[in-house]
Parts: C-alpha cells; structure tokens; sequence
DNA sequence: ATGTAC
C-alpha cells in the first residue's frame, strides 16, 4: 500500500489489482493510519473495486477500522451504470447522528444548577444496557408510523414543536421507508428503545460555545460565545442493528445471481436498482426515521429536565445523520449522474445556497455536528461552495485504542476524578463502559477537524467545550 | 454500534 501526497491534507491510492478508481485520504500526515499495524486504507481500497463506484473511495481525517468499509469512508455508486448499495457502507448503527439545542443562558448563570441539571438528566435518560425509553409505544402498527414518520410523526404526536423538523436534516424524515422490509425480530428489538441513548461512544452532554471562529455563520445557527448547548449522539439501537443484519445476510446470498464477487465477505451488495438493493435502501430509511424519532424524543426529555430546573427552552439548532446512504445528483465527469452516496462515519455538508437548506440557513450552508470524545470539545461545522467528496466531511474523533486496551488502561472511577478536576461533571451507566471511552483511546479531534478544513470538505463554525456528560 | 455468539 503507497500513499501519493497530493496536497498537505490530501493522500492517494492508485489504483491497483481489481479497484476501480483510486482512494483518497484527507488527512493531515500526522493523522494517516499505520498501513502496516492498521487496515482501514485496505478498506479504503477494497471498496475502490465496487461496481458502479465512481470518483474515488474516498476517506475523512477519522478513518478508523470497520465492518467491511472504514468508518470515516465515502462512496458513490451510479445507479444507471449498475451500481451497487452495500449496508456495511451506511453501518450496523442506520443514521446514527447528533442533535444539538441551545439555551438563552451563559454558562457562568448555569454554574449554580449545574449539579441540579446534570441529576436531573441522569435520571430522564435512559442508557446503558438496562431497559427503558422516553416513549412507550403501543404496537407495530404505531411503531410502522415511526418507520415512515421519524421525527414529524413524533411531533405530530405532541413530542415537540413545528420549528423542530425545518431543523433536522430531511425535515425530520427521509422518504421510501418501507416497513414491510423490517422483520419482527427488529420490531421487538425496537419497540421498547425509542427514546434512548444507548452505550459506547453515544452521549448527552451539556456543552458551552468556546470559541467562533465564524461568526456569520453562527449567527444563523443562535450560537454565541458563553452560550449553554446540549447535544446528543445517539442512533437506531437494537432496530438499525437488526435491520444490517436482517439485510446482509439476503444480499450474502443473492450475489452469485448478480455475478458479483467483493474482496471482503463484509461487503456483501447488490445493485441498487434490484429487488434486494431496493428494500435494503426501504429498510434502511426505516431505521433513519427510527434514530430521528429517537433523537426527538431524547431532545423533548432534554428539555423537560432543563425547563425545570432553569427556567429555560432549549432550542433546536440542527439534527444530522453520519451513517447513511442517499440516492443524490451529483456531476460526474460533466455529467449530472443519479448516485448512492454511502456515508459511514461521514456527514454530509450542504454548501450555502443548497436549494435542500432551509431559507433560514441557506447563506450560512448546513450545520454539521461533530461529536468529540468525553472530556473533549465538539465542533459545529458548515458546507463549502464545490467541495470534493459530494459534499462530505468527518463525523468525529474515530477510536484509536480498542475497548479493552482503554478499560485496561484506566479505571472508569479514576477518569470520572479526572473530568471531575477539570470541572466537567459525570453521569455513567457503568464503570467498564465510561474507562472505554477515554478520550486517549481517540484521536484528536482538533487536529481531525483542522483536517477536514484543510482538505476542502467544510468550514470551522464554533467549538463546544463539554461542561457535563451523561454516558451509556 | 449491538439482548458484545448462529
């Protein structure tokens, strides 16, 4: 494997054996992953042999090891030329994103509520792997509404406001979902986790705005220096999970029928355009609208809770996915082509003007949401006018160090003392689950964002600093 | 990420 330098934040990969097209890092020399102690370039390449794919697999600053793609991983398929959709492109975790609200309150006035709040939070939030959810549905049929609805149907049942969906990407829903495609074992699983966090690197955390580095742009999105937020990264838990498995297991089966053949078993396809490539993407969009609705839900238990014990709304500022696949327009080689975009770890960044941009964010272009590791800041982003990667940029810091090797170095009671001395209060589910997510087992997510900036893919907006963490 | 194993 060789890396071509072909700018201070842009690698290339000939193309070589079977790959279609090359691979593309963007990523600063400092962040590129070891070829020989880490293969997650192999991936980069491996999928670079995709049918129909075009351009380049590409790959953001956080590229880290995943199931058949890297997390951190771009790729468009062109559906006219035969071209393929693989779920481990989009992830077992369907449209796992973030949401983030902000207050009218300066965080030297929350000091004082602080404990207060994040108490409050603790007990409104379900996580970890115990049981319990914000809402309780009542059967398939009302969880089939979900599938299709996403977070309109959770407003349009009293669990938020109108404003909400202009601010969440899709209005709040991607159209096609198709509940006939989700097998009841994904049903049961999900059933009873609308309105929960989750575990892993899925968080909610009370945040100040610490720097802008933008300030139009701010200013379109309510941020402003001192400001009080609270983000949330969660995803389509049990649901999205069975739902990649349930599909993956019919397109391992059907590619001999399409003559198909991939380097890696994990990245089992089919054409987007054939039976079994359509109801993954019906499936796929049920699992999104799941995360949305669990998103909504999370936000509305966010609020409660800070309502309460501040006095304050919390206001919307935006709702993004990172692990998603689109049917985008999109010009290739001077040709507008119809195209599946796989963002898997990655976030798609509309530029200001985007006619998908509500008229509220059209000058300032799409918020972006970049979750850090605990402890460390987030960043919120914009799109950039003729950006490479269609219109894609990172999706946070990507892990570094596995679960085992950060619990074996560090004791969750140990790091909770640690934030503690750095003032950021801490909420667990477990000990083991806060030590594997040390921020040392991440990469930086500074030097990631600097990155993404410098390889073209989006503009720096403000940086978040996290004053208290409620972790799965 | 995940009822951390079909």
């Amino acid at each position: 494997m060789e890396l071509v330098e072909e700018s201070p934040y842009r690698f290339r990969i000939d193309p070589l054996g079977e790959m279609r097209v090359p691979g593309v890092v963007f990523a600063a020399r400092s962040l590129l992953p070891d070829v020989r102690a880490d293969r997650s370039l192999d991936q980069v390449a491996n999928v670079a042999t995709l049918r129909g794919i075009v351009e380049a697999s590409y790959a953001m600053p956080d590229v880290h090891l995943g199931y058949g793609f890297p997390i951190g991983g771009v790729a468009a398929t062109d559906v006219e030329a035969g071209g393929v959709v693989s779920p481990g492109g989009v992830g077992f975790d369907i449209s796992c994103g973030v949401r983030l609200l902000v207050a009218d309150l300066d965080r030297a006035a929350l000091a004082p509520m602080l404990d207060r709040l994040m108490d409050g939070l603790d007990a409104a939030i379900p996580r970890g792997m115990t049981k319990g959810a914000v809402w309780k549905l009542s059967g398939r049929a009302q969880l089939d509404e979900l599938l299709v609805g996403g977070s309109r149907y959770a407003v349009e049942q009293g669990h938020g406001v109108e404003r909400d969906l202009a601010r969440c990407e899709d209005y709040g829903a991607v159209s096609d979902a198709d509940p006939g495609q989700v097998s009841d074992r994904a049903v049961q699983r999900g059933q009873g986790q609308v309105g929960s966090l989750g575990s892993g690197n899925h968080f909610l955390e009370v945040q100040a705005v610490d720097h802008i580095y933008d300030e139009a742009a701010a200013d379109a999105f309510g941020l402003r220096a001192g400001q009080v937020c609270v983000m949330i990264h969660s995803g389509s838990r049990g649901m999205g999970h069975q739902i990649c498995t349930d599909q993956l297991r019919v397109m391992e089966r059907v590619m001999p029928r399409y003559d198909i053949s991939v380097p890696d078993r994990q990245l089992a396809c089919a054409p987007v355009s054939s039976p079994e490539g359509r109801a993954y993407l019906g499936a796929m969009a049920a699992a999104a609208n799941y995360a949305r609705a669990n998103r909504q839900m999370l936000g509305q238990a966010a609020r409660r809770v800070f309502e309460r014990v501040t006095h304050r709304q919390l206001d919307l500022v935006y709702d993004i996915s990172h692990n998603l696949a689109k049917i985008e327009t999109h010009r290739v080689d001077g040709a507008e082509r119809r195209l599946c975009v796989h963002r898997k770890g990655a976030t798609r960044a509309l530029p200001p003007g985007h006619p998908d941009l509500p008229a509220d964010l059209a000058a300032a272009g799409q918020p972006v949401l970049i979750p850090g590791s605990m402890g460390t800041p987030s960043y919120v982003l914009t799109g950039v006018e003729g950006a490479p990667a269609f219109a894609s940029t990172c999706h946070g810091a990507g892990r570094v160090r596995s679960r085992k090797q950060a619990a074996k170095a560090v004791h969750g009671r140990d790091l909770r003392h640690q934030l503690e001395a750095h003032d950021i209060l801490v909420r667990g589910a477990s000990w083991r689950g806060l030590a594997e997510e040390a921020p040392d087992a991440y990469k930086d997510i500074s030097a990631v964002v600097e990155s993404a900036e410098g390889g073209g893919l989006c503009r720096q907006v403000a940086r978040l600093v996290p004053v208290g963490v409620v972790k799965g």
